[in-house]
DNA sequence: CCCTTTTCACCTAGGTGGTAAGAT
DNA sequence: ATCTTACCACCTAGGTGAAAAGGG
């Protein structure tokens, strides 16, 4: 499923000219596993992390592009998706359920991107540099446990209208 | 709109290293402008053709590719839309109603694509070779002439299931 | 007990030909 | 008279949370 909302960034300072790949990846802050408590509203430290998964990078559907092309936009990551199925074969992102985990936003310059793929961890050293926000770190569920992060998704994803102004007309049907 | 059925094609020959570029474009088929004459089941010709429209090139989305890539698989046009708007901005291709016109497959190397774009002619010389198909040749129409064309397009494409199977049940509604 | 999966009505987004109204 | 456009019901395709069912 994607995440919403979605990661978006403006990026500045890249050479016009030259070609870049822009990806994503999410990695886990730290090595719990988390519970919701709700009477105290909060995320409790429920014992340690599940075993790793395998690494899935989302590269961004605009590249490779220039660097006038990617910093004219705002860039957006909203057909992202993520899975807890350890054995996606979608080339989604795969996450455990009640972790903790921080988005990272990669750019790479074209020429070394070359073994850039969807199932390997995104390279490293000179051409490529990764940017993370501590803002936007998140818990994963299954179930929402917070009744305004349900609100905040009604409200605001376009796809959830169905689920505004809820009471009227919801449960009739009409048999022909 | 979209062409129906699409432009599908399979290539061989290619460098499976090489990256490639494949776009269509379509072209006139002669200088001619058509009518349909409905009692002999026949085009025919109704003087002479409309001015020029801009040229458009419609890239493959899978663009650039490898050569290997591209002959593992059915390349598909599906998505390709068409307009008779000359003034249009989205980057369709253009032709005038009452037309004969030919698609053309471009293959493109990568190192010769590089002024390729969606709003210019095809470029031509080395590393760029053209392919059209005889049996490809369509008149275009903003209402269709043929009733055989009609069955096909409502057998066949899966947008048009609604009237399939067309008396029963089409006209119903529930006023709730 | 708590978490996950499945199914559902309800949406967004957009591709069909029919039909009636509009244009030349 | 003929071609074109705008609108419509009806589809495909797929993204929502609620609720019920499943599982350890």
């Amino acid at each position: 499923m994607r995440m919403f909302p979605a990661m978006r960034v403006k990026i500045s300072g890249l050479d016009p000219h030259q070609q870049y790949y822009i990806a994503m990846d999410i990695v886990p802050v730290d090595n719990k596993r988390y519970r919701y408590v709700y009477h105290s509203s909060k995320w409790m430290v429920a014992g340690n992390a599940d075993s790793p998964v395998p690494p899935r990078v989302y590269i961004h559907p605009d590249s490779p592009a220039s660097g006038e092309t990617w910093m004219r936009q705002v860039i957006s990551f909203d057909k992202l998706k993520l899975t807890n199925n350890e054995l996606d074969d979608q080339g989604h992102i795969i996450l455990h359920s009640m972790h903790k985990y921080q988005p990272r936003v990669h750019v790479i310059r074209k020429d070394c991107g070359d073994d850039l793929s969807p199932i390997k961890p995104v390279p490293t050293g000179e051409g490529v540099k990764a940017f993370s926000f501590p803002e936007t770190v998140f818990t994963t569920v299954t179930a929402y446990q917070n009744q305004q992060i349900t609100r905040l998704k009604i409200d605001r994803n376009p796809f959830a209208k169905g689920f505004r102004d809820s009471g009227r007309n919801r449960h009739q049907q009409c048999q022909l």
